[in-house]
RNA sequence: GGCGGCAUAGCCAAGUGGCUAAGGCAGCGGUCUGCAAAACCGUUUGACACCGGUUCGAGUCCGGUUGCCGCCUCCA
């Protein structure tokens, strides 16, 4: 079994073969840093999360390279705006956004190279294409020549006549082609600027990325990642200039994660349903907004809606629940450690169903399908501990099945919570909350019950009912939990 | 205008030629319970937008129709 991606560049599925035996580089585009960050963002970077941990739980070696840009004309816009230092504005928002992923469980990049720490970098890289003519210099701005590269569109699909005759923007005069894209920008008053040979100024928006991805893992490098958006003109340009430059291929697969809407509608600030990552983590669980971004497949559009989110919500109770149930029954899970990718599905050891896990994620990450395992083990596992035979062997199973549960769940970030912990975080805490009073009621409905008098049995129950307290009865006495807002 | 994507039960969503079309949520019936809750079992009478075609056989391939969406301009 080997894992297939679908590569933007060919437009279909593709065997993933890295350059290097059991090492992958992969580049995926980050943020740029002027604002806070929302659940589209949130989508790319868990998307790519899962993909590195895919490859590492397979076993590969893995360099990830996740920048930021942190010079650009957006965050020179906003600092205008807010009257602050863009370096600030950029520290601020970058703060802001690994306060996001940590709270996601979004493991962190290997390397996370801001576009303002590379700028050598960049100004190598334009000089090697002036020097070799792909750019040429007008002023202090320096310009890609698309006419020079043969292959440009290639990614997108695009040719060259129909984006001229499509453009709904003026043309820059400056320009020797519609298309050209600007390589170095010369600084206006009061903007950020570096020192270059063709006067002061701060790159384009593209080059930074070229640069940034070739230094940490070559010229030539297996994944290039980031959102459909992406593609063009971000993508198509950063290959352009890469390969231009080096003279070699760029990236070899390129992977694109879909929208997400709002509503049905796109997420646009026009519109005011621009839902930032933690006003999504107000109302929603980490765990939740994971598994719900999981259950559609990462290239399509995804629906964000109160009533999806509450969907998964349910579905994660379910199998929190399980887990919790199975730490009654067998005891806590050990050796789990949080964030912590070992190649645990490298080989297949004939167990069926992480065989079966493996070989859905390997078809281009079909998490949906995944999840759909998992529910199915967690109904297989409910249905042992269901069952009246104890005996040694079902513990060692339960032991076993819990194993491969939280493997694929690790593979996902998903399940990594110790259930206690996870149920207390879901609930809406009442805000008064006496622990001795609700024992004290329950203990007086027991009273109740073993006199058989289920009206003041249920008249308890009702009254702490009304306090968001659910009882559950057992063959070990009564159990009470919080209610879960959207769910029982 | 150009390029591309999507249409699967009440809702969400897998499925890329072949046994009775995953899974989740909701509903309904049952087991358990004094009744519930949770869990389990069953179930939602013909779910694959429509029309043609290829094939022994298509949700799955091809052509067309309709509807929705994205990109072509900053955008994850």
């Amino acid at each position: 079994m080997s894992l297939r991606l679908y590569n933007s560049a060919s437009r279909k599925k593709e065997t993933f073969k890295p350059i290097r035996n059991g090492e992958v580089g992969i580049y995926v585009c980050g943020v740029t840093v002027y604002d806070l960050c929302h659940i589209g963002h949130a989508r790319s970077a868990i998307v790519f999360d899962i993909l590195v941990r895919y490859l590492r739980a397979r076993g590969f070696k893995v360099t990830y390279v996740r920048n930021f840009t942190d010079v650009d004309d957006k965050i020179i816009e906003r600092s205008k705006e807010t009257g602050e230092d863009t370096t600030a504005l950029a520290e601020r928002y970058i703060h802001a956004f690994c306060e996001d992923m940590l709270a996601l469980g979004v493991l962190n990049a290997d390397v996370e190279p801001r576009a303002t720490e590379h700028i050598d970098d960049i100004i190598d890289m334009i000089g090697r294409l002036v020097e070799k003519g792909f750019a040429y210099v007008d002023d202090s701005d320096v310009y890609f020549s698309v006419e020079k590269f043969d292959t440009y569109g290639q990614l997108s699909g695009r040719r060259l006549e129909e984006m001229v005759a499509g453009a709904r923007i003026a043309v820059d005069e400056k320009k020797k082609h519609p298309m050209d894209f600007v390589l170095w920008k010369g600084a206006k008053p009061g903007e950020p600027k570096w020192k270059s040979p063709w006067g002061e100024g701060r790159p384009g928006w593209h080059i930074e990325c070229s640069a940034m991805s070739c230094r940490y893992l070559g010229a030539n490098f297996d994944i290039h990642g980031g959102g459909r958006d992406l593609i063009f003109p971000h993508h198509e340009n950063e290959r352009a200039q890469a390969m231009a430059a080096n003279g070699v291929n760029f990236a070899r697969y390129w992977v694109h994660n879909g929208f997400v809407t709002v509503e049905s509608e796109k997420m646009s600030k026009s519109l005011g349903n621009f839902i930032t990552i933690r006003d999504a983590l107000q109302s929603y669980h980490p765990q939740e907004l994971r598994l719900f971004l999981l259950s559609k497949h990462y290239r399509s559009p995804l629906d964000f809606s109160r009533s999806a989110l509450l969907e998964a919500r349910c579905g994660l109770i379910r199998i929190y629940r399980t887990l919790q149930r199975l730490e009654e029954t067998v005891g806590p899970s050990k050796g789990n450690s949080r964030g912590i990718i070992t190649p645990f599905l490298a080989t297949s050891d004939g167990d069926s169903f992480k065989d079966q896990f493996i070989s859905v994620m390997d078809d281009d990450l079909n998490t949906a399908a995944g999840l759909g395992l998992i529910f199915d083990k967690v109904r297989d596992i409910n249905r042992v501990m269901d069952s009246s035979v104890k005996s040694r062997d079902i513990r060692s199973r339960l032991i076993q099945e819990r194993r491969d549960l939280l493997d694929c769940g690790k593979a996902l970030g998903l399940l990594e919570e110790e259930p206690s912990k996870f149920f207390q975080e879901i609930v809406e805490t009442p805000s008064e909350i006496d622990t001795e009073e609700i024992e004290k009621m329950i203990q007086g409905r027991d009273a109740a019950r073993r006199a058989k008098d289920w009206a003041r049995a249920d008249a308890i129950r009702e009254e702490l009912s009304k306090k968001g307290i659910i009882l559950e009865d057992g063959p070990k006495g009564t159990k009470w939990r919080f209610r879960i807002e959207g769910s029982g």
